[in-house]
DNA sequence: TAAACTGTAACTGATAGAGATTCAGATAGG
DNA sequence: CCTATCTGAATCTCTATCAGTTACAGTTTA
């Protein structure tokens, strides 16, 4: 299983999308979130590094989004926290006395490659206000 | 990052697969592998619980595949051996009292629902044959 | 009955992640 | 200019998972 850094990355800017009038601080993310604020500000580091929030230190600072949420793609955050290596190879290299163990990787290489840029994919066909769009749903429903 | 059994999975499948007419101990597959034979026959085990391949204990025992390579998708192996977890959500549930962490879970489980069924689909589309027909032609070329 | 296999439990070491503490650096506002 | 309030980042601990290993019971063939 993965981390769980993508599930924060995406709470912490469906906040900031539904509260989007506010610069929100780390420690307001986190009490959201259920964490430290030190685990929310890592991820947030990455998602500014990301071009995907905005963060000033100081009094009255935090984070708010860098752009609208109808233009950031879940496959944005994913690619900002996670790093693509999502289908593991052989921890120690196969034989290469076979003929199977010396070519093996580079079929599995093809493989996992096609299979990741799937998820992403369907990862780039969502965006950030659809989150936002659904928890308001959510939330209007009484939940 | 996942576990390399899915790797190993296809692997022993693979050899199996370009060595059909022989019956191979896990002892011969982990040379192969460049492992523990005790880490192939777990992976065999789950395996064979998913239907993909025969063993049989004794002298001059060991596993087979339990039907031809291009009626093995590569998407069976997967579910085989990986517990479809594959993005995490959070790891100590989010607030309560937050709008957004109320609801932010359900809305994830189906975002990733529909990304790990993109993955899943993509190897669906790929059987073991395809991986023996590639190693036999990095072998043919002298690799 | 002996030898050759598998199946599985149990232990170890390595690695990654989440959480927490701490402190340096930046900034707004008096 | 000084203080309070933020972020950024280093560091440590705890925990879970996995790969590898040893050991041994169960099964089958010859």
């Amino acid at each position: 299983m993965l981390s769980s850094r993508f599930a924060v990355a995406v709470h912490v800017l469906a906040v900031q999308a539904v509260m989007s009038d506010r610069v929100l601080t780390s420690d307001f993310l986190a009490g959201s979130v259920n964490t430290n604020p030190v685990v929310v500000r890592r991820i947030l580091g990455m998602l500014r590094r990301a071009g995907l929030v905005v963060v000033q230190p100081g009094p009255g600072g935090g984070s708010r989004l860098a752009k609208p949420p109808n233009r950031i793609r879940l496959a944005e955050v994913y690619r900002a926290v996670e790093k693509g290596e999502l289908l593991a190879l052989h921890k120690s290299p196969p034989s290469r006395f076979c003929p199977v163990g010396r070519n093996i990787g580079g079929v599995l290489a093809e493989i996992f490659c096609d299979a990741e840029g799937a998820l992403e994919k369907a990862l780039e066909k969502r965006s950030l206000d659809e989150v936002a769009a659904a928890i308001k749903k959510c939330a209007a429903a009484g939940k």
